[in-house]
RNA sequence: CGGGGCGUAGCCUAGUGGCUAAGGCGCCUGCUUUGGGAGCAGGAGAUCGGAGGUUCAAGUCCUCUCGCCCCGACCA
């Protein structure tokens, strides 16, 4: 990549901001501002501002090495899609408002890709037509759009942003796995090179339609998701699919069911205490209502009744997954008497036109108190299947403290950002789409596909939000604008020119604070900014000869002499890279 | 989409219904200063988010609207 590799700071397009804008919440986001790598200019939409931007090149060219290592081949496919294409795969139905809509002048439906799924797998369909062209791998970096109803947190949740995904086709799922497996890795030393710290952890596929999924979680309280962790096996997951393990239900035969008066108890604790038996013996129901699509495309709402064991809690994720509705939201009340359910006193039994999910707790329990669907009754050794039927599905969600599925330790919980995911997609898309190829046996097959995303803004966020100090940022070498800050102090000298211009020819990257500001200014503007290596050419030192090298956010100068510092500098770049390449590890694929 | 908050100069903020909208930072000019956010002097920059209304008088009160932030719903 061909890269400008200086830059005079009186020259700067952007500016320091002393104080934080307001709504800087995070100390990442506001350094980001503050030093001025990005601009906002909407909610959930940013500009790069020439600092920020070249940041983005540094993790892009990461991203390329790696994704090449692995045999991608980068391409470019447009934003603006035929809606036709999201017709055909039907996610033009069943993705809301996330997805933005427009016609052309001509009329015709057009969408804003929000990842390139239809794009690629209708030109894989055109491309590729023998098993001889497998297995193969594109990526591409470009930008796409997703309404998000709340964006939020500066660049962690945006609107438009710039994505790395990338598409594998196979023959069969022993190729898919394969390709799969090499994403996984690669992309550990992508957040590795970055600097970031990342765990991968078993996920939802959620509107990706995929079965196995991993995503790249950096772990932080800022983060949106929460993360189930188990200290002792290390298993991991996204909470929306962590599993736990559940108390058997208790070894009995079903008794007669019998309704007693539960005045008030509407909550399993009191009801519970109410009739002095444990929570596990007694099934809370959720009621939700769920948007499906029919075999018209058309939208309809259905209320999905959730059963879970009363000492468990449901995971919303679960249930629209088990109940493969579009979405979820709570039900009014008024919603679920219409099914002849009572709220509060509520169960599947006698109730109708409703979807039964239970979880696999609640259908191996024997005699457990529910709803009477009559208010102030609940019923007595209610038996899943003999009672009521549905659904049968793991709906728990695990949380802190829950015990470890594999290993029988508690579990942990933390909150994670998500910057990348793999997804195992599998024929999803080449089956609606056509794209097939024909076998060794002469039999036209669906391509095996898969899908791998990482959000570059995200990225750039989560590095900032790891690396600062109370001062500002501390990029990494890899990943920062520029790899030297040379401050001069110094005025009628031609020295700290004949320094930028040497390092310049030495191919190193140097920002070079040629202002008339004073040395706080200058100082407080380069701690700011968080370029790792610091020069700083002051009277005194050039006296001797010498100029002061520092890294930021370590203390400690090295007065380096003159005829040294290309050498110095190239050495300690050396070092700063081999520190980063030395300090991640690939986690073991499960 | 529900709840809450905020829109006054590039940034941060002040501003009882009452005179020409105030201050700090930043910016411009000049002089001084140059190893930790300098000093002095002068200066530019605001239709107070927008529209309507109440009033003798609106940045301030009311209605509508647009935008942004936060919590929730939602979300690869």
């Amino acid at each position: 990549m061909r890269r400008n590799l200086r830059m005079r700071m009186s020259q700067l397009f952007s500016r320091t901001l002393r104080q934080a804008p307001s709504g800087a919440e995070s100390k990442g986001y506001e350094y980001l501002l503050r030093a001025g790598y990005i601009k906002q200019l909407g909610a959930g939409i940013f500009s790069a501002l020439p600092l920020g931007f070249r940041s983005l090149r540094k993790i892009e060219e990461i991203i390329r090495e790696e994704m090449d290592a692995i045999g991608g081949q980068e391409m470019l496919m447009p934003v603006v899609n035929t809606a036709e294409l999201w017709k055909e795969t039907g996610r033009y139905f069943t993705i809301d408002k996330e997805l933005s809509r427009f016609k052309d002048r001509t009329g015709r439906d057009m969408v804003l890709a929000m990842t390139h799924e239809e794009a690629v797998t209708a030109l894989a369909a055109q491309e590729i037509s023998s098993y001889k062209q497998l297995p193969c791998m594109v990526y591409h970096i470009q930008t796409k759009w997703r309404d998000d109803p709340r964006p939020r947190a500066g660049l962690i949740r945006v609107r438009e942003f710039t994505m790395k995904d990338s598409y594998t086709f196979d023959e069969d799922y022993e190729g898919l796995a394969k390709q799969y497996a090499a994403h996984y890795e690669s992309y550990f030393k992508i957040f590795g090179r970055c600097g970031l710290p990342v765990i991968a952890v078993g996920s939802d596929s959620g509107m990706m339609g995929g079965k196995v999924a991993h995503e790249y979680m950096y772990l932080s309280p800022i983060g949106e998701d929460t993360i189930i962790l188990c200290g002792s096996c290390g298993y991991t997951a996204n909470r929306q699919v962590a599993v736990c393990a559940k108390d058997p239900g208790d070894d009995e035969q079903p008794q007669d069911m019998r309704e007693v008066a539960t005045p008030g108890k509407v909550t399993i604790e009191a009801l519970a205490e109410f009739l002095d038996i444990p929570a596990k013996k007694t099934a809370k129901a959720l009621f939700l209502m769920g948007t499906f699509t029919d075999d018209e495309n058309q939208e309809y709402d259905q209320l999905i009744v959730a059963l879970i064991r009363g000492d468990l809690e449901a995971e919303d994720a679960k249930i629209q997954k088990a109940a493969r509705a579009n979405r979820i939201r709570g039900a009014s009340d008024e919603e679920i008497r219409s099914c002849g359910i009572e709220p509060g006193y509520g169960s599947p039994i006698g109730a109708s036109g409703c979807l039964v999910i239970a979880d696999d707790s609640v259908a191996g329990s024997p005699n457990l108190a529910a709803g009477a669907n009559r208010e102030g009754y609940h019923l007595l050794n209610t038996n899943f299947g003999r009672d009521y039927t549905g659904t049968v599905a793991d709906i728990a969600g695990a949380r802190d403290g829950s015990i470890c599925a594999s290993c029988g330790a508690p579990m942990s919980s933390s909150r994670g950002i998500e910057v990348g995911n793999i997804f195992q997609l599998g024929t999803r898309y080449s089956e609606s789409l056509g794209c097939t190829f024909q076998d060794r046996q002469g039999k036209q097959k669906p391509v095996v596909m898969g899908s791998y995303g990482i959000g570059l803004g995200r990225l750039l966020a989560c590095i900032a939000e790891e690396h600062h100090d109370e001062k500002g940022l501390i990029l990494p070498i890899t990943s920062a604008p520029y790899q030297v800050h040379l401050v001069s102090l110094l005025k009628d000298s031609d020295v700290p020119d004949l320094i930028y211009h040497e390092l310049r020819r030495a191919g190193i990257e140097v920002l070079y604070d040629d202002r008339t500001e004073s040395a706080g200014v200058k100082f407080t503007d380069a701690e700011l900014m968080g370029i790792p290596i610091h020069i700083t050419l002051g009277k005194k030192n050039l006296e001797k000869e010498c100029v002061e090298i520092s890294l930021r956010g370590l203390e400690g100068k090295e007065l380096i002499s003159l005829p040294n510092v290309v050498s110095c500098i190239t050495a300690k770049m050396y070092q700063l890279k081999q520190e980063i390449m030395n300090s991640f590890d690939v986690q073991p694929l499960a």
